[in-house]
DNA sequence: CTAATTTTGACAATATTAGTCAACATCAGT
DNA sequence: ACTGATGTTGACTAATATTGTCAAAATTAG
């Protein structure tokens, strides 16, 4: 189980600030275990912790909900043969859908 | 909830064999209740069962595969803004990913 | 050494998903 | 309209997975 490359960032980014896990852990009202565990891969971030973490350390939000979002999509292909065909198809999707919303 | 594509097209590959909903679920030892449901996007359709469909139709397994596995990225991605860039990101680890693997 | 910080594991509480069933609805053929 | 086959719905239970909480152990810094 994942979440690799975020949780590994948000420690990357909080260690150059200097910030204690248990300190961020109070700001965020999270346990100071889970969110251990969640800079480790050990536990799923949620798209709400990014967010407030990316405020927090005052991080591009976008670029951390991207990492985020892609690693659950990473999680979904895990060792997956067809994981490149899948995005393009998931993207074409995408790409209808929000066409489609445009109307 | 989702599964939108996948199911719809298994229904429609169904149909057009003229077999009882019924008799495959029968075939692939799932209630007739969950096979309705599933094919019309009311319960999550897993790997598994979209193997032994695709088998029992005679139709190209990736095929339905691909299908399965996008619609689980666009729920994953649902009403996300940044789902094209996450998409492309999700590309490029796969493709670092895969690019390891090989040595 | 000791104080602060982080990690680990265990556990209960919640939530999500999966399986089962019976009643209901739909439809085709007669 | 009646019958039988098919498909749908909702309710309920069982099985899994996720989350929250805590304390003890391990690590690190001073």
């Amino acid at each position: 189980m994942s979440m690799q490359s975020t949780g590994g960032k948000l420690r990357q980014i909080r260690e150059l600030l200097e910030l204690p896990l248990r300190r961020v852990a109070v700001m965020i009202d999270v346990d100071v275990a889970v969110l251990s565990k969640m800079e480790r891969g050990e536990r799923k971030l949620t798209k709400d912790i990014v967010r407030k973490l990316a405020n927090i350390y005052n991080y591009n939000e976008n670029e951390l909900l991207v990492l985020f979002l892609s690693d659950k999509i990473i999680y979904d292909l895990q060792g997956e043969e067809l994981g490149i065909v899948t995005l393009k198809v998931a993207e074409d999707k995408i790409k209808l859908q929000n066409s489609k919303l445009k109307k």
